[in-house]
DNA sequence: GACATGTTTCTGAAATTACAGAAAATTGAG
DNA sequence: CTCAATTTTCTGTAATTTCAGAAACATGTC
């Protein structure tokens, strides 16, 4: 695919934050270049056109789409695959909060779990405490979550778009 | 100081949970000593405890300062520092929150900016559009992220809390 | 001023991670 | 089944990151 200037800067730029937002920059580069393509394309051109080796293409959109972030498409008498990005924003905030409760609230959780009960074992009650308070606002962040999991893309987009438009008013 | 198993481990287990939350593994380390310790300690003490050289100490409780999470004292007649973490956890929500905003969704808000003016200028609706929605799911974010930080952490908590009750009596 | 104590910055080595290319496996067509 | 087109896994290298120790820098005491 043949890309303009800007395009190639937004894919740079992409790859830049996708590492930020726990995203392998490989795989965010993928996913910048399939979410401005207006058509699906295959791992060939995804590769010549990032100028990426074929085995990086495939880890990432592999990735990707255990994410939930990109799809293969398969085209009768073709098996070549194609892919494209899930274009969705508020679908795609989901997947990426999906991911991230998994790997940065979940294991934290049941981590503290384990100490907050040791720590009750032994009697100690400050360190405790500690651990209680850590375990209270854990489990609040992913009910909080599972909150805007639950529900279809397009209502956490009026709570999310409602909340920040109070704030606006507030000033 | 002196840790008992269960303080060890959870420290351990913080220094992990910390990388994912985009904090340091030292610095996760000394935090979660600070978080569990009853007084302040000083750099040595520090080091001591987690077997830690006094130079990657001093990075880590500076950056920890940084974030907000870790707090120095002085005491009168003493010219060695104490350092004491912050222990309400609301607050250290916020501290997480305001850092990872600037660092996730502050960079790339602007570089879609950048890019979708560049879009618009070269006649592109397509790759525009696409850009409009990121933009704009990132401004809404931005928005509620700022709405958190906005508040006393009381008001947070009860708005987590509040929301994610809700979410519990839903089923 | 000289000295001691405590802190920060610098530097290089070790560990980790990212990724290109090669090799192996899979899949569909005929 | 056989062959060729794709995809995936494996492997070694390059780049990055992390961190201990050394050196430089501050700060306070006498």
């Amino acid at each position: 695919m043949n890309l303009k200037d800007y395009q190639t800067d937004f894919i740079e730029r992409w790859g830049e934050m996708g590492q930020r937002w726990g995203i392998g920059r490989s795989e965010a580069l993928v996913h910048g270049l399939l979410y401005l393509a207006p058509h699906p394309l295959s791992a060939e051109e995804i590769g010549e056109t990032l100028v990426m080796a074929r085995s990086n293409v495939s880890t990432s959109v592999k990735e990707l789409e255990r994410w939930g972030l990109v799809y293969k498409e398969s085209r009768r008498g073709e098996r070549k695959g194609y892919y494209r990005a899930e274009t969705d924003v508020w679908t795609m905030a989901q997947r990426v909060i999906a991911e991230r409760k998994k790997r940065e609230a979940d294991g934290a959780l049941r981590s503290v779990e384990v100490c907050l009960q040791a720590a009750r074992d032994h009697g100690d009650p400050h360190t405790a405490s500690r651990m209680e308070a850590m375990h209270g606002i854990l489990s609040d962040a992913c009910r909080c979550a599972d909150l805007a999991l639950g529900c279809r893309p397009g209502l956490l987009k009026r709570a999310v778009q409602a909340a920040g438009s109070f704030f606006h008013w507030l000033g």
